[in-house]
RNA sequence: CGGGGUGUAGCGUAGCCCGGUAUCGCGCCACAUUUGGGAUGUGGAGGUCGUAGGUUCGAAUCCUGCCACCCCGACCA
């Protein structure tokens, strides 16, 4: 089957192709653009909804669904808004196809929409069309609506999972009565997905604000979480914005309050993607393949059976149905590999490639000794294990994987968190080293601007709790008063 | 959207300059021997050579248009 994937050190980003194409999450389609997420990666995406979905329930939120068109006059009513997306909007013009006589089928010039409709690249402006409809009084609020859809945003360039022109995600959109809730609301959903992306991916994240540049068109405050992928370039992992009431203005959303006075709703909108998955494939894979913390892997943990003959088969396979009720009692995610189509050392790679964090053998020497063999994916290092009391072991040993994972990926952060304090110095680093620089910055859209166009790097964020010290900014010289991070992006 | 490149079996490729219906490897199928790290042998199947047209007795090969993909720019929360 000839696997191999491209190492990293030889090039990082064939390496992320190969990793995604080669452990079957995704291929590229025939659509421009497009991916077909294969189950395996889809799994891996219905575990991130299942767990996301469930901390937006538990912070008050509900599930709904928005249309998948925009009408396009509803897209010119928040002028940043346009802006922002106005480049990468696919367009519905007709309704109607017909066929031209010569067999062809071709777009019916007569059956054009009066309004074009713009396929959505994010839902603010449908929405708060709706909660115009919904909400009259203070009574009526707060809402705390999510939804779970794709959009379209017709990229240029794309790749798996980190851009493709239609991806998947959630967008929530809440209505607020007062700006401090609706502040409230979006660094709340900022603690949340930080809590998902370090607890549940093991992917450290620096908690922050994006400067002017970087905010979301239409967004007063963007909130981001920042990753750190191996080859040292930063990933947005998620963002959270208060939109003041930019929203509400553009399409006259107000509400009655307690003193009887009407006054425009506040609004926040929060969303990840699929692209969660491309980090999760760079913050943690080797060259051996994908590798998935526990906590959030479809399969925890595999059973290979080695065997000559199906009479040792069937001795293994006896032991391992056993064992797979330990195992699921202990809620653990186990499957038992018993095809006699594939040996099994073409199954210990193919997991491997896959990112299964855990991998038993067993074969008949164990079987005679008591024992099987454990390999854990992280370390890739095996260990023979008693059989007796194996689904506590395997427990521990999956909560010591996911810690592994994070503490790996963690000090791998700390120590790419460089502080450069002349502008030669934020370039070398930048080049030789990678990573987040954090460096003093005058606050000016201008200077980011050019550093963004002399080094191809931008601020990240402005950190959260961001220690306040005064300096000098590495470009212009002018007064800082706090250092800001910047890195090369994906 | 600019500049460059590439399209040949599921994947990777040879052939193209110098025109004669296609090479090799992997994978796939069958059988046998195998099974503690990607098995081996024997046999077999699989191709509108991206697509449309042109030149020619004859086109994977030469010419033109189109499409797709890749790289570099531009663009991108």
């Amino acid at each position: 089957m000839s696997k191999e994937i491209t190492s990293r050190v030889t090039d990082y980003s064939q390496w992320y192709n190969d990793i995604v194409v080669k452990a079957d999450l995704a291929e590229h389609s025939a659509v421009r653009g497009c991916m077909v997420i294969k189950p395996h990666g889809y799994a891996i995406w219905e575990k991130m909804q299942s767990i996301l979905d469930r901390m937006f329930k538990d912070t008050g939120h509900s599930n709904a669904y928005f249309p998948l068109f925009i009408p396009k006059s509803y897209f010119s009513k928040e002028a940043s808004h346009v802006d922002g997306f106005a480049t990468e909007c696919a367009v519905v013009t007709h309704y109607r196809l017909k066929n031209d006589g010569n067999g062809n089928i071709i777009v019916d010039e007569n059956a054009k929409l009066e309004e074009e409709l713009i396929v959505r690249p994010t839902s603010e402006t449908i929405i708060w069309n709706t909660y115009k409809g919904w909400i009259e009084s203070y009574r009526d609020l707060p809402i705390l609506v999510n939804q779970w859809a794709n959009v379209v945003r017709w990229e240029m360039r794309t790749r798996l999972f980190l851009r493709t022109a239609e991806f998947l995600w959630q967008e929530g959109h809440t209505a607020h009565a007062t700006k401090e809730e609706a502040i409230e609301e979006s660094e709340r959903m900022l603690h949340v997905y930080a809590d998902f992306v370090e607890n549940w991916m093991a992917v450290p994240v620096v908690r922050g604000r994006k400067s002017a540049n970087e905010r979301f068109a239409g967004a007063l405050e963007t909130y981001c979480i920042e990753a750190l992928m191996q080859d040292g370039k930063a990933l947005q992992a998620g963002t959270s914005h208060f939109l003041g009431q930019n929203f509400a203005k553009a399409f006259d959303v107000k509400f009655t309050g307690r003193d009887g006075k009407l006054e425009h709703v506040w609004a926040t909108s929060w969303g990840v993607s699929t692209r969660l998955i491309g980090a999760l494939i760079m913050a943690h894979s080797d060259d051996s393949g994908l590798v998935i913390p526990p906590k959030l892997a479809p399969i925890q943990v595999v059973i290979v059976p080695i065997y000559k003959g199906t009479e040792e088969l069937e001795v293994i396979s006896s032991f391992v149905t056993e064992l797979i009720v330990k195992l699921k009692a202990k809620g653990i995610a186990v499957k038992y590999d018993d095809r006699d189509t594939q040996r099994p050392g073409f199954k210990f790679a193919e997991y491997e490639m896959k990112g299964v964090p855990v991998r038993i053998a067993i074969g008949k020497r164990d079987m005679e000794n008591g024992t099987v063999e454990v390999a854990r994916r992280d370390t890739k290092t095996k260990l023979t294990v008693m059989q007796d009391g194996l689904e506590i072991y395997l427990q521990q040993l999956l909560e010591e994987i996911q810690q592994n994972l994070f503490d790996r990926a963690l000090n791998f952060r700390d120590s790419h968190i460089t502080k450069a304090d002349s502008y030669e110095q934020f370039k070398t680093l930048l080049d030789e080293k990678g990573g987040f620089i954090s460096a003093h910055w005058d606050g000016t859209p201008e200077t980011e601007q050019r550093i963004k166009e002399e080094t191809k790097a931008t601020i990240r964020c402005i950190p959260l709790d961001n220690p306040q010290e005064d300096g000098v900014c590495i470009l212009t010289g002018k007064p800082s008063v706090q250092r800001v991070l910047f890195a090369r992006a994906y």
